[in-house]
DNA sequence: CCTTGACATTAACGTTACGTCAGGGTTTAT
DNA sequence: ATAAACCCTGACGTAACGTTAATGTCAAGG
């Protein structure tokens, strides 16, 4: 039998923590002495393992209350919607992330890449070229509806997302040092997806292909090695690793 | 001049939240009528949208203000620090979502080892290594004799073994949620305690010193939570119990 | 002029998961 | 016996509003 500060200490809680699971009737102590001290036994420990470790995958005690409650209660079902729940915010924090940085750059101001240097890799016409070797790599009506989106986009807009991607493989190569399987180098890959949605949303297969033909396509290559002579090929690796880990 | 339904409106908020802002000083109205009416003009409105911005980014209200408030406020240094917390945030999210896909991986149960996976964290140069830091960590002489021991296998009896121990993980995986006292894990507990025996033959404070190692050693840790997350903790407790109940 | 409906106001509680006193008993050790 | 250390039960504070509730104001139509 534990005290709440005994038991506290071996959950690495505070007590009040503990006050707080009774009262919303979430872990109750075994027994409550005369004195109305909380006393807590072997189960109640590992009961509130099992709600610390619900709780750090943040679902709500709520949740929590009713998924340890009745046994009968789905649990793969909440786990999953839960995971629906985490992806969208994983989404969402990744575009806080570019906007933050398109600010940041903005502020700058002055510092600003030119204009020329930025669409120096990707002229209008160059563009053209580019795409008639992709329909070849890719699927064609994937490449025609890439570009057309692309073309719709105003000047302004344009260069706003060159300014992103640029963030981004500048991002990527600070990260590199990390691995391609670190934490940071897969939220930048997260981040990297979410910038395709400009041209179209790849499937998991797709974004592997994409990654490996910077690589394999020279003039992607080229544009690549400017920034970092490894960039293209880390980016494959990364990418390998971000979608294995997704299926 | 607008009046809070004519802003919310514009802005894409509900007039309680001009309200809310008014409260905490964050946008006065430009004019307040005798009858207590709020009207905001134009500088309120561009004043809203600027904040709107930093609110998108899950900007605290409070920090917004600080912002807005002074003219000298470092507003780079804000984004700056602000990006770094939304990248840890990204981070973080993405240990969860990995976390939260083995968990129902494991509750599907169709997470069939395959051999080569079995013997992944197990290859004969590892458990080499292995060896030597539990000689560190256990009894050296018991260390070397369980080596001996498992060395003197052939192939096919450590393969047979190793299988073994993982149904052992498995079954014990599928009932956890009976909990650590339950007679189905405290059944299993002692099929465990007759598989060591392959190796050594451990005193009841042995086996729990051993049980308890596996969540220490993050070697041995590693390896558990590939099987499952708690797996490794669950197997303290539930060893503990057992040791309790027979002595 | 009066009614009606749409709009305005302030006040105050609800939400989440506890942190942090405050005031007052209990246990343990000296 | 007395102090340290621990226990208890309130109860307010947090962030950013949502949501009634009770009530006052304005413009338009009968």
């Amino acid at each position: 039998m534990f005290t709440v500060k005994q038991l506290s200490k071996l959950a690495g809680v505070t007590p009040r923590t503990l006050h707080h699971y009774d009262e919303i009737g979430l872990l109750k102590p075994s027994r409550v002495g005369d004195n109305g001290y909380r006393y807590y036994g072997e189960d109640a420990v590992l009961c509130l393992q099992q709600i610390l470790f619900y709780r750090e995958l943040d679902i709500p005690l709520n949740d929590i209350k009713k998924i340890m409650g009745r046994r009968d209660y789905d649990v793969m079902g909440a786990l999953q919607s839960h995971k629906e729940s985490l992806n969208k915010q994983a989404v969402r924090i990744n575009r806080l992330i570019q906007t933050v940085e398109n600010t940041i750059e903005h502020l700058k101001g002055t510092k600003t890449m030119s204009d020329e240097k930025l669409f120096e890799g990707f002229s209008e016409e160059e563009q053209e070229k580019y795409a008639l070797e992709a329909e070849q790599r890719y699927d064609p009506e994937t490449v025609r509806e890439s570009n057309r989106k692309w073309k719709a986009y105003s000047a302004a807009k344009k260069k706003a997302i060159l300014v992103e991607s640029s963030t981004i493989y500048k991002d990527m190569i600070a990260a590199m040092p990390k691995g391609a399987k670190s934490a940071e180098v897969q939220a930048i890959v997260e981040r990297w997806r979410a910038h395709m949605d400009y041209f179209w949303t790849p499937s998991l297969e797709q974004l592997l292909e994409l990654a490996k033909g910077y690589n394999d396509d020279p003039k992607f290559k080229a544009n690549f090695d400017k920034m970092h002579p490894q960039l293209a090929a880390f980016m494959r690796d990364a990418v390998k690793v971000y979608v294995e880990s997704k299926k």
